[in-house]
DNA sequence: TCTGAGCGTTGATCTACATCAATGCTTTGT
DNA sequence: ACAAAGCATTGATGTAGATCAACGCTCAGA
């Protein structure tokens, strides 16, 4: 169960097996079946979850009943809505699993007996937090100042495999914050770019 | 020179006198004159810095020579390129000194040192990155599901008196991702909503 | 085996915002 | 004290992408 978080662990710190033997007991595993939640509009974010196998997405619902997603987690990245968790107050997010998922929990005051024991963790989420605000900045950035095909078209550029395979169109779309309707029309346009189409060519 | 910087680390952590001491060593103490700049794109962010005093902004510039501004900084922040720092890659960002600068410059051995030898500023910078992290999420949210209207009143809710005043209101407009016409226009329809025009009342 | 829901696509129309252009006010530098 | 640059505003027009509506395909469940 642990295997994957302790593989990305020591990508950033260098645990002795003593502090990896106690660092598991700070975590909950957690099964998650297809369209099950792990958080709820209007409830208090209570874990950051690690992604040991799975697919989640968060999203907000706002005043018109639109789904607008904001992310996506997979296998080996970390999920939850850090605002309300870090203040307790209610979440505006709504975290679902898109398949079934096996995550691994950590509440916040396991997080902070953990990092006061195992003070090497503080430094592996300042990592984690600094690569994780280097990439929204970056979709910030180019959601302000760039088309929504280029943004497509980046994001199938960065991302060439898992997204178009495990993620209905529709839901990529609602994360580029474009219709459906829209993304269609510009797979279409980039498609006839690449393969351009062959005029008729009636013979006679 | 340095009393700001305290202050706000005593928000977060709580440094011995020694350790205070140790840390002023890590920082290069710099004034820049307004419309001098602390990073040019194209170089590497050799320094994060915190800012005493004045404020500064961070913007790109696209292919057509439109500046995107994606961030300011005012006495009490900090500012980078947080990717270009990490990688040393050359940055794409140009920071800017709006008004006359007191800075306080980290550059990156600099920053190693200090985390090293006084670790509790892990947590400092980690708490900073969350922080940082909630309030990009929150623009980027906004940005792809708010009206240009929307975005505006919440920047003036959430930032009532600092930006108004001391930024003009095109680059307000930049920030926003909108173009100084429309943050006009905008202002327009909101002051007439607040105080609804009188129709003409003509006597007679 | 059928049925209904979910999904992607296409067309027609609408709208928020951009772009282009002009004007007058204020600030800056010499 | 004056010229020049920077800035906010307003109007006319253009456009990317949203919305509304319809259609066919696929697949899960009775």
């Amino acid at each position: 169960m642990f295997e994957l978080l302790f593989q990305k662990l020591e990508e950033k710190i260098k645990l002795t097996e003593e502090e990896k033997k106690l660092s598991r007991s700070f975590f909950v595993p957690k099964k998650l079946r297809k369209k099950q939640y792990l958080l709820q509009e209007g409830d208090v974010c209570k874990y950051v979850a690690f992604v040991e196998k799975g697919l989640l997405r968060s999203y907000t619902i706002n005043d018109k009943g639109q789904e607008h997603i904001n992310q996506f987690a997979f296998e080996g990245w970390w999920i939850a809505d850090q605002f309300s968790f870090l203040t307790r107050e209610p979440s505006k997010y709504n975290i679902e699993a898109m398949e079934d998922c096996e995550l691994l929990l950590l509440s916040k005051s396991s997080e902070d007996e953990m990092l006061d024991k195992i003070p090497k963790f503080e430094r592996y989420f300042r990592i984690l937090l600094q690569n994780n605000l280097i990439a929204t900045q970056k979709r910030l950035v180019s959601s302000l100042s760039q088309t929504a095909e280029e943004r497509y078209s980046e994001l199938i550029q960065d991302c060439p495999t898992t997204l178009p395979h495990r993620i209905p169109q529709h839901m990529l779309a609602s994360f580029l914050g474009i219709t459906p309707e829209t993304l269609s029309r510009i797979r279409r346009q980039i498609i006839s770019k690449k393969a351009p189409h062959i005029e008729d060519n009636v013979q006679g």
